[in-house]
DNA sequence: TGCTCAATTGAGCGGTGTTCAAGTTACTTG
DNA sequence: CAAGTAACTTGAACACCGCTCAATTGAGCA
């Protein structure tokens, strides 16, 4: 039985999550799918197309579930904990996805509901899709600096606390500026 | 007249702006310099430690002159303001700087300013770490999805008035966050 | 059975960061 | 000034990287 498109992006899945994004060689992936590299490009045409693949999968994974009805801050508050949350459950999550070099759809999606949340609260579009651009840029900030080195110095909780205080801080600022203007 | 650690830094500086950090290797930063790889690793133990020395020196650019008397919301406006536009001064210097793997006494002081900027304003201790944190995050992750992908799509006022409306949204929640509690 | 074509192999290309014994150059000291 | 030492460089290699491609395999269909 042949390889498929899907079992290389799976092993490369379970790859990156066992050694790194250093470490994600195509050699290393061939071996564990006990192929050789050739093979791999059969499937994908280059190791960049198969990164954008696995960063097209996670972002999918923000979106998997349906967000709780609730109102505009706590959508807010709900999708950028589950982008940091999502990024963090893939070995360095946040700098693989940091690092596409294709927008995924998933990413368009994303970046969608974040204006949405806003537009139903009566935010113009243009506001709307700051307010959406800023909390991507923290969430993608904070997330990228505590994969590559917080997560060594403090524990998990720890870090969660933080960025929900700095997340209800970045919120009031959008409630005062886009909201209460 | 032997090479110095000074001219391998300045010429590694050169070569980064010039080419990328992708193309930055240690054989083109050698045959620019006149020399053989080999010799490269007398003046740095390895390619890392130099571009942490790369990451150091482009910090210390964002407190290379002193910042102008103003309250705390303009002081932070314009530490922001320049750590923004110090990066986006080298090519991939958003990307080099959130890669150094050995944390510079330059961001050390940076983030200090900071911190100081709100403690003046009478923040206590653990709130204006808070909001020096969230300020980094943002300005960092910003800069390097702008100087990633969006310099390329827009202008680069168009990409200064973004910011600088993100900021001020931040700012506002810092604001009414930590000061008038 | 023969054919087709998706899938894989094996070998190799040019590139990377890094090492180190051996050599050279520059400077200090007698 | 000569000798010796320390600073610096070379040249050649090592193990690895992403990627290519002619040749080969093997599974499913006519």
């Amino acid at each position: 039985m042949p390889l498929r498109q899907a079992d290389v992006l799976r092993g490369a899945m379970e790859l990156l999550d066992e050694v790194g994004l250093d470490e994600l060689t195509t050699r290393r992936l061939a071996d564990r799918l006990g192929v050789r590299v050739g093979a791999l490009y059969w499937h994908y045409p280059s190791k960049t197309a198969l990164l954008d693949a696995l960063v097209e999968r996670i972002v999918d994974e923000m979106l998997a579930e349906p967000i709780a009805e609730q109102d505009w801050a706590g959508r807010l508050r709900e999708l950028a904990v589950r982008a940091r949350s999502t990024m963090l459950a893939h070995r360095d999550g946040a700098r693989l996805v940091a690092s596409f070099s294709v927008l995924p759809a998933s990413a368009v999606a994303y970046f969608q509901a974040l204006v949405d949340s806003l537009r139903t609260a009566g935010v113009p579009e243009r506001d709307a899709e700051l307010g959406a651009d800023l909390l991507t840029s923290f969430t993608n900030g904070f997330t990228l600096e505590e994969q590559a080195r917080q997560a060594k110095i403090w524990p998990r909780d720890r870090r969660d606390e933080t960025f929900l205080s700095e997340l209800d801080i970045l919120i009031n600022g959008i409630r005062v500026s886009l909201l209460e203007k």
